[in-house]
DNA sequence: TCAAAAGTGTTGTTGTTACACCCATGA
DNA sequence: TCATGGGTGTAACAACAACACTTTTGA
C-alpha cells in the first residue's frame, strides 16, 4: 500500500474488503546479539512508534489474516505465531477516533463516519521470527522501522504498550511449559547461544550446567558431531532441536504436578 | 429479551447498539456432586444446544460486556472470568449465515442484509461459578437450559464444541500454574471436596495425602478449627483459601524451572 | 603465554511418589 | 458393632540448586 491510489482505495473502500471494528496487532519478537527485540514502525504524522498490524478480509479465516499481515510486513512465512489477547478495555479501544487528526496528519480527504474511525478492538498476535531473515516493508502510513530492545521500548502510540507488555508476559510464562527457540535460533546452534536466549527472554540468570542438563534430559536438543569456530576461543559444539520431541512438547506442554 | 417488542428491536436495531462482526461466547463451568459441568442453552427452532453468549455494546469495554452477559444469564457478579480464544477460522466463522433458516425457525421478518447474518467472530470467555448460586434466565431464542457433564457434551450448534474443547484444555493447563477453586467451592470446604474437584477437572486420580500436603505447603489453603458434620462418618476439618497467597499465585503463577 | 570462552561432575537439599492403617461417626 | 469415609507419616527416589576448575583457541 504505497501509491496514492492504493491508499485512497483503502481509506474509502476498505470497509467493503475488511471486517470493521476489528484489527490485528502483531508483536514480532526477534533475537539478535543476545538481545530480545521487537519490531516497531514509525508512523508518519504521528511522529511516534507503534506495532505492525492490519485488518481481516471479509471471508478470510482469522489465522490466515494474521499470517498474511506478517508476510506482507516481514516477508516471512514460516514462523511461530500465536493469539495472545483481545484488547477492548482501554479508553483508546472504547471511544471512536478523531478524523480531524487523521486529515491533518496524512493530508487525506476523509468523511467523519469513515470506517477507520469506528471503535476497533485489536486481536493481539505474537510472533517469534528469525531476525536475520526479516525484510521489512513500510507503507504510506509508516516512514521507517526499527528493532527495539524489549527493555527499552519507548512510549508507543495507541494502546500498544499494553500489547507489548502482555505479549512479553505471555512469552515468559509460556517458556516454562513450552519449548521456545526453534524460530529464534539458526538450525544449528551452540549451548551458549540457547542459554543466552533463555536468559534474555526470562531476563534472569540461569545456571549454565543445569540448563544444558535439563534440555538434554528432556530430549529437546541433541549434540552434533560438529563445532563452530569462534575465533580465539575454544570451539563450542553445535546442537539441534529434536523435532519430534520439540513438537510433542509444544502440543502437550512441559507440565509439573499436583 | 423476552417480549416481542424487545426481540424485534434487537433484530432490527441491534446494529445501532452493538458492535457488528463480533460476539462473546461463554463457557460457564460449575461443579456439583463431584462433577464438572457446563451450562448449555437449548435453542428454539434449531432444536439443539449451544453456549450462552451475547454482543458488545458500542461504547462498552470488552470485559464489562463479558461480565454483563454473564450477569444477565446467571445473575452472578462475583466470579472468575477469563478470555481464552478468538474463534475466526472454522467455516461457520468465515461464511455469512442464512437468513432463510432464521426466518423459518423463529418466524420473524428479517432483511437479507440484517446484521445478525454478517460474518461474526466470537471471543471465548470461560467462567468458574458457584453452581448453587446460579439462576438461569432464558429468553426468546432459548427455550431451556441444562448443566451438562463435561464428559458428555452433545454435538452442539455452530462451532461451540470447539469452544468447549478449547476452554477445557485451557482450564486443565492453567490449573497447573494457577490456583483454581475459589469460585467453585464454598468459602469453607473440606480436603476431600477440593481433592475431588481437582481430580474431576484433571480427570485423573491424585494421591490424597500428597495433594493436601502440596496445597498446604504452597500456603494456598489453611486448616480451620472447625469440622463439618457429614452423617454417619468421621467429621472432616474445614479449610479455607489463604486469600493473599491465592491472589499472588493467580498473578505470578506457580512456576517450575529451567 | 595469555585472555576469553566452553566444557564438565558432584553433593546436599528439596520435592515427588508410593503406600496402608487407624479413627470418628451415626445408623 | 458395623459400614463408610476421613485423617495421618515415612521411606525411597528423582529433580533441583549450588558450585569451580580445566581445556581450547588464536592472537
Amino acid at each position: 500500500m504505497n501509491t496514492e491510489e492504493e491508499v485512497n482505495d483503502f481509506v474509502h473502500h476498505g470497509h467493503q474488503e475488511y471486517l470493521t471494528h476489528l484489527s490485528i496487532d502483531s508483536v514480532i519478537f526477534g533475537y539478535h546479539e543476545q538481545q530480545l527485540k521487537i519490531l516497531l514502525l514509525k508512523w508518519k504524522g504521528y511522529d511516534g512508534w507503534g506495532l505492525p498490524g492490519g485488518f481481516i478480509k471479509k471471508r478470510e479465516p482469522l489465522s490466515d489474516a494474521a499470517y498474511r499481515i506478517l508476510k506482507e510486513r516481514t516477508n516471512l512465512s514460516n514462523l511461530f505465531l500465536q493469539q495472545f489477547y483481545v484488547f477492548g478495555d482501554s479508553p483508546y479501544r472504547v471511544k471512536e477516533r478523531s478524523p480531524h487528526e487523521f486529515r491533518d496528519k496524512f493530508n487525506l480527504q476523509v468523511e467523519d463516519d469513515n470506517w477507520l474511525f469506528k471503535r476497533t478492538l485489536a486481536i493481539g498476535y505474537f510472533a517469534l521470527v528469525d531476525y536475520s531473515k526479516v525484510i521489512v516493508q513500510t507503507d504510506f502510513f509508516t516512514e521507517s522501522y526499527r528493532w527495539w530492545e524489549v527493555d527499552a521500548i519507548p512510549p508507543l502510540l495507541f494502546d500498544h504498550n499494553d500489547a507489548v507488555d502482555k505479549a512479553l508476559l505471555t512469552l515468559r510464562l509460556q517458556i516454562y511449559h513450552q519449548p521456545i527457540g526453534y524460530n529464534l535460533l539458526p538450525e544449528k546452534f551452540t549451548l551458549p547461544e540457547i542459554h543466552s536466549l533463555y536468559e534474555t527472554i526470562l531476563s534472569k540468570e540461569l545456571d549454565q550446567r543445569n540448563f544444558a542438563k535439563k534440555l538434554v534430559t528432556l530430549g529437546l536438543i541433541q549434540k552434533l558431531d560438529e563445532r563452530r569456530s569462534i575465533g580465539a576461543h575454544r570451539s563450542p559444539y553445535l546442537y539441534q532441536f529434536v523435532k519430534e520431541k520439540y513438537e510433542q512438547a509444544l502440543q502437550e506442554g512441559i507440565v509439573h504436578t499436583y
